[in-house]
RNA sequence: GGGCGCUUAGCUCAGUUGGUAGAGCACCGCCCUUACAAGGCGGUGGCCGCAGGUUCGAGUCCUGCAGCGCCCACCA
């Protein structure tokens, strides 16, 4: 922004001012908590995944999140937005793989140490973007307490949560099935599966009887190749058709080894034949079915999903891949006569949400989380209401998961990420465990010892989060200032991944709740409602956008669309009408600052005029909505009120209002209105600047000189208010829309100047005679003649009011049919009004129960409706007369 | 199978305790009125998904149905 000798620019150009703001706000360490005050706020932001840069989304929610900072921070509370970066396991390490695929390499290459290393460079080179991303947004972060997933006060607070879980018992180590990646080579929790309906296959095959090879009984299967691993067929007890072979012996086909058939519950026999091939070690049922049947647990997979040398597997299938095997199988099933029939078929497929990978369900040594008792506390703490959704229905989501919720699969066996701290001795079976770097067994003292190979999942460092950043395990001033943080926000797709970790760890670890609210916003789609991917191209860069429009109409845009409960989509369109919102603001500011004279706001000024004392108490009645708009996390309701109070009212109205008093009356009259100008604009800047920081601080710095910042929200909503001045005010305005509405129906050009002649009783001749000029200077006319109550006028145009009818002189105006076919029109749409109300008025029992003020209203509405009828009526009249 | 959400103007969506339906965009008119054409003024446009119920009164509360979407669990 310029000095004040330079006007601003005619047209708004956030690229003129916004960098240069956001500059001055991270130089001048603007964000930094206040030491001095009594109440604190604080909100952690979610950490994004260093994979890259931001998306809408993350836009999305960093808005919400910096309104609120920044109005609880101009309420002059201590205010912490904690700024940090997820490592993101899986997915980051998945982009620097993919990176060294290109150059054709492969981590195993590298090794584990340089692999990371890379990672590390990546992650210096995602967060650079990423942060100047939000720098560009606006975001008013601590950008002196960045944090990260992986930094030092994080991996201790993991090491310290590890063991104290690992020595309460909490965390065990243990040998079951997982969901498997065969392409990722790790464990992935239930959560990272996602299944999808897909084409498949439904195999059925015949399982010849041991005793007598003719006989057999037929399963069916989507998965031939498991048949490898299988342990026994399965039938239901009730089953008639089968029940004698239960006991018996199968064979196997293709594996030359009998199987027994078992009896179980488990089996619908309504479904296929009612035969099940049960295979323990790569389904999760089967597996439960093995174990209460002591069945062999087969494993047929390398931990790349190709057939393994096991000694029960046939020869010529190992080292298959999985589906290279299943084709072999198949073929050789139906060489032998055994394939009874292949069935198109539609089914669920599960596959990893990072690699897309089919998960297989295989056996392997894991770290898991006994979670009931970390979970059952965090249940609570939301049933007692510490913890409070917003929209609270999610509540239910989280309720469904939480007493459902299954033990938490913790490692991965990946290189990017916080290593478990568990040692292994050669020499004995004891786990050393450890916050630091063990050199000896401490079971035997054994100095053979090796740590696990394995990480954590990357969301074991992120429930921590809110406690991990401010100093935690130690009692910091941090901690006892800003944990319990106010609020979470975040998007419904990790309530369980994320929200509900927090929730147990924190309830856990510092018996707190680790937010009190959770303010769940919607996802962000493109204009046709799909979900944005890169996949798909429809991303829309919030980068370019600030480019195109400015970081204020984004966040505008943002802030307008969130509305809780429903998906954001996201139209360009949308952003470009509130860009053109801004350049009103710009332009309407600029007006004000070439008509200000000497004067400056004054909060204390108590001005004389209706105009005046209008535009202050309407600035009071925005601040209030406003601020109860914010504290119920209803953002769309607080910029649309704004935006009806800046463009709707302080532009439409009261600017032009002003332009009399500034152009044509008296010194005093005009100084008055200079100051009153000024006063609101200030009020609505800072009312408006935790939404549009940018173009509010550059007009503050115009408006209060360039060393001013925009930092309170005190004066606002301190005005007494003037109920009487609105009511005039309402009436010039009633009186001004009449006017404009005959001028536009008629076609009259706005560079016309009218006669207008009004009558009206006493009162209300009075209150409007008091704004005269100013009603004059809105409805374009050039003289405007005042008539007794109930007086006619011949061959006018006729707009019935409240409490006063006005008239236009039709007299080179406009044709007596134009005029007569617009009251005709207006007859029919108060002549259904009146109908309407009148039947109600005539139900005794609206009468008898209705509240009174509304009996009343609906009296008054229709005695208005009456008479505006009988003036439309006579009008009707007189123009015939006349035509 | 269980749970949740959505259905309002041509499009995208608001609508906080029930009290005669709103915005933006689009569209149609008149305007370069000395802040703004990224603008001003006016206007067209809606059995609020369907069917019941509660109520003097329902877009709003209750029940059922339909369509769309999401989450969870899953029959091999």
């Amino acid at each position: 922004m310029s000095n004040q000798a330079n006007e601003p620019a005619k047209t708004y150009d956030p690229q003129s001012f916004e960098p240069a703001i956001s500059d001055q706000w991270v130089n001048s360490d603007a964000f930094r908590p206040g030491l001095d005050a009594d109440e604190h706020y604080s909100i952690t932001l979610p950490p994004p995944n260093v994979t890259g840069s931001l998306h809408m989304g993350h836009a999305f929610s960093d808005t919400i999140q910096d309104i609120l900072i920044r109005w609880q921070r101009m309420q002059g509370k201590s205010v912490l937005w904690q700024l940090g970066l997820d490592h993101a396991g899986i997915a980051t390490q998945m982009v620097v793989e993919r990176q060294l695929d290109a150059q054709g390499a492969h981590r195993r290459d590298l090794g584990r140490e340089k692999f990371v290393e890379k990672v590390w460079e990546w992650k210096a080179e995602s967060g650079g973007v990423i942060l100047g991303q939000m720098k560009r947004l606006g975001l008013s972060l601590d950008w002196s307490r960045e944090r990260f997933t992986m930094d030092e006060s994080s991996s201790s607070a993991v090491r310290e949560v590890f063991v104290r879980l690992y020595e309460e018992g909490l965390i065990y180590r243990g040998k079951r099935l997982v969901n498997w990646d065969p392409v990722l080579e790790t464990a992935v929790s239930d959560l990272e599966v996602v299944y999808d309906e897909e084409q498949g296959h439904f195999w059925h095959i015949q399982y010849p009887h041991a005793d007598d090879p003719s006989r057999h009984v037929i399963v069916a299967t989507t998965r031939p190749e498991t048949m490898l691993g299988d342990g026994a067929v399965a039938v239901h007890p009730d089953d008639a058709r089968y029940r004698d072979l239960i006991g018996k012996e199968l064979i196997l086909p293709l594996c030359n080894r009998t199987i027994p058939v078992i009896a179980d519950d488990y089996v619908d026999p309504e479904f296929g034949t009612g035969c099940v091939k049960i295979t323990p070690a790569h389904d999760f049922n089967d597996y439960e079915v093995g174990r209460r049947h002591g069945l062999a647990v087969i494993n047929i997979f390398t931990d790349r999903a190709h057939i393994n040398d096991d000694a029960v597997i046939p020869e010529q299938y190992r080292g298959l891949d999985r589906y290279e095997a299943r084709e072999r199988m198949v073929a050789d099933l139906e060489a032998e006569g055994l394939l009874y029939k292949v069935e198109d078929h539609t089914h669920k497929v599960g596959r990893g949400d990072r690699s897309h990978a089919v998960i297989e369900p295989y056996l392997t040594d894991q770290w898991y989380v006994a979670i009931q008792e970390l979970a059952d506390p965090a249940i609570k703490a939301v049933e007692d209401g510490n913890i409070r959704f917003v929209p609270q229905h999610w509540e239910k989501t989280y309720f469904e998961w939480m007493r459902n919720i299954q033990d938490w699969c913790i490692s991965r066996q990946l290189w990017w990420g916080h290593r478990i701290p568990a040692w292994y001795c050669a020499d004995c079976e004891h786990i050393t465990v450890d916050r630091g770097t063990p050199e000896y067994c401490g079971g035997c003292g054994s100095r053979q010892i090796r740590q696990d190979e394995d990480v954590l999942d990357t969301w074991f460092s992120s429930g921590l989060w809110p406690f991990s950043t401010l100093g935690w395990p130690e009692s910091t001033r941090e901690m006892e200032n800003f944990y319990s943080t106010n609020v979470l926000v975040t998007g419904f797709d990790i309530i369980f991944f994320w929200v509900a970790r927090m929730i147990m760890m924190g309830m856990k670890f510092t018996g707190r709740v680790p937010f009190k609210d959770i303010y769940i916003h919607a996802l962000i789609r493109d204009a046709q409602g799909q979900k944005m991917s890169k996949s798909k191209g429809n991303v829309i860069d919030p980068l370019e956008i600030i480019d195109a429009y400015g970081a204020d109409a984004l966040r505008f845009t943002l802030a307008h669309m969130a509305t809780p409960g429903r998906d954001v989509k996201l139209d360009v369109k949308r952003i470009e009408s509130n860009r053109n919102f801004m350049n009103k603001i710009w332009n309407a500011s600029r007006f004000v600052f070439m008509n200000r004279g000497d004067a400056q706001p004054d909060v204390n000024v108590k001005p004389s005029s209706d105009v005046n004392r209008w535009i202050l108490t309407e600035l009071d009645r925005t601040a209030r909505e406003v601020e109860q708009a914010l504290t119920g996390y209803r953002f769309n309701e607080a910029a649309g009120t704004l935006y009806n109070f800046i463009w709707g009212i302080y532009c439409d109205w009261y600017v032009e209002a002003a332009k009399v008093s500034l152009y044509k009356d008296d010194a005093a009259a005009r100084a008055e209105t200079q100051i009153v100008m000024l006063t609101a604009l200030d009020g609505w800047l800072r009312l408006l600047h935790p939404i549009c920081p940018f173009i509010t601080e550059a007009l503050f710095q115009e408006l209060h000189g360039p060393d001013a910042r925009l930092v309170t929200a005190d004066w606002i909503g301190t005005y007494a208010g003037d109920a009487k001045a609105v009511s005039r005010m309402n009436r010039v305005m009633e009186v001004v829309t009449a006017i404009r509405s005959i001028r536009g129906e008629m076609n009259v050009s706005p560079a016309k100047k009218v006669v207008a002649r009004i009558s009206a009783n006493d009162a209300v001749r009075a209150e409007l005679e008091s704004q005269q000029k100013v009603l004059m200077s809105l409805a374009r006319l050039e003289s405007l003649e005042w008539l007794a109550e109930g007086a006619d006028v011949e061959g006018a145009a006729v707009a019935p009011l409240a409490d006063a009818i006005v008239f236009l002189p039709l007299a080179g105006l406009v044709d007596v049919a134009e005029e007569l076919a617009r009251i005709e029109k207006n007859l029919v749409k108060v002549g259904k009004d009146v109908a309407v109300l009148e039947g109600r008025l005539s139900n005794r029992k609206f009468v008898d129960s209705a509240p009174e003020a509304v009996v009343a209203g609906v009296r008054s509405d229709l005695e208005e409706n009456r008479s505006r009828l009988e003036e439309l009526k006579a009008a009707e009249v007189r123009l015939k007369s006349l035509g």
